[in-house]
DNA sequence: CCAACCATGTAAGCTGTTACATGATTGA
DNA sequence: TCAATCATGTAACAGCTTACATGGTTGG
């Protein structure tokens, strides 16, 4: 199970499609940069099947192996990785993108976690540019521990707007 | 030559170290994140060894293999890959804190490309935000792109602070 | 004397990348 | 008919992770 093993389930749970499909998805949205695509998707959706995550189901005329469905074990799974505690930050806006759309209160817990875990990193580096180590190192380096700790920043920023975005969203549908 | 090579290399340059002390740079400091640690580094060592990048001398009494010197072909492979063009940014960050301490006018010059590429970037996923296909995502889909904008631009604002800082700093020594 | 650290490695396994191969169908 | 696109794969290779193996040295 592997991230592009999670992705691939998150794509199919929002509904069935062909491995081409999928494969374009990964080719035409930003989300190729999660995980790759074009020969390691194939044989990861093949491995999903052997696992029994996922079934793929044809049409009887159709051509190809079908649309992939998730089975019982395979939902269970995308669900129990979507409910993990938050570790790689890149991983974790992966799943972002996949968690329920009927459970904001999912989401919100998850945005706070996200942002707290930001700060945290960032305060990581934070301290390690204030400490003895640093002032070994050139200012290059130095500026280089500066860019991740913008990025931090900027991922805890973000968790900041999109909470706000959904504290407002779900109910304000028509004004 | 991966990244994790050129990282070796632009430590060694640095100053001469022994396997062990380059294993704790990557175990103590963020360059970490970059690339990875335990018992990938001595395999990229003897690779390195065998492409004559780099030599191991050893003081007559002192342990172990000795501390690794760049050879002419590693410091010319080094600046090579320090004055190539900037792909991926990750790896461009890697390059920044390897640039020639005193060379100005490279540093600005990455920076001025490094900055044009993030906000290269971060235009294409708000073109990609904009767009058709983004109609059809996900909130939560679409706030993930939002992020990678987000980090995009904060690249883009770092790589300018960092000018102003490049730009008054080397001159003004002593107030 | 024992734990911790110096110092260097090997081997298995998993993934991903790259590049190639195959064949059907569809639109110009 | 010819190129593009649908649709699915395989095989070779490179790289990293994890975990284990091995000894010497130093400090409490």
């Amino acid at each position: 199970m592997t991230p592009l093993s999670y992705a691939l389930l998150g794509l199919i749970e929002l509904g069935p499609r062909s491995g081409y499909a999928l494969r374009k998805v990964f080719e035409t949205t930003p989300i190729g940069n999660y995980s790759s695509s074009p020969g390691s998707i194939y044989p990861a959706l093949n491995s999903l099947e052997k696992l029994g995550m996922v079934e793929a189901r044809r049409a009887p005329d159709a051509r190809g192996k079908g649309l992939y469905h998730l089975t019982a074990k395979g939902e269970a799974t995308l669900h129990g990785w979507l409910a993990a505690p938050i570790g790689d930050l890149g991983e974790a806006m992966l799943r972002f993108a996949f968690l329920a759309e009927d459970d904001p209160e999912a989401v919100l817990e998850f945005l706070n976690c996200f942002e707290a875990a930001a700060e945290t990193q960032a305060a990581g580096l934070q301290a390690f540019l204030s400490g003895e180590n640093a002032k070994f190192m050139s200012v290059k380096s130095q500026l280089a521990v500066e860019h991740g700790r913008r990025q931090l920043e900027a991922s805890a920023e973000w968790a900041r707007a999109a909470r706000q975005q959904y504290c407002q969203e779900p109910r304000g549908e028509n004004l």
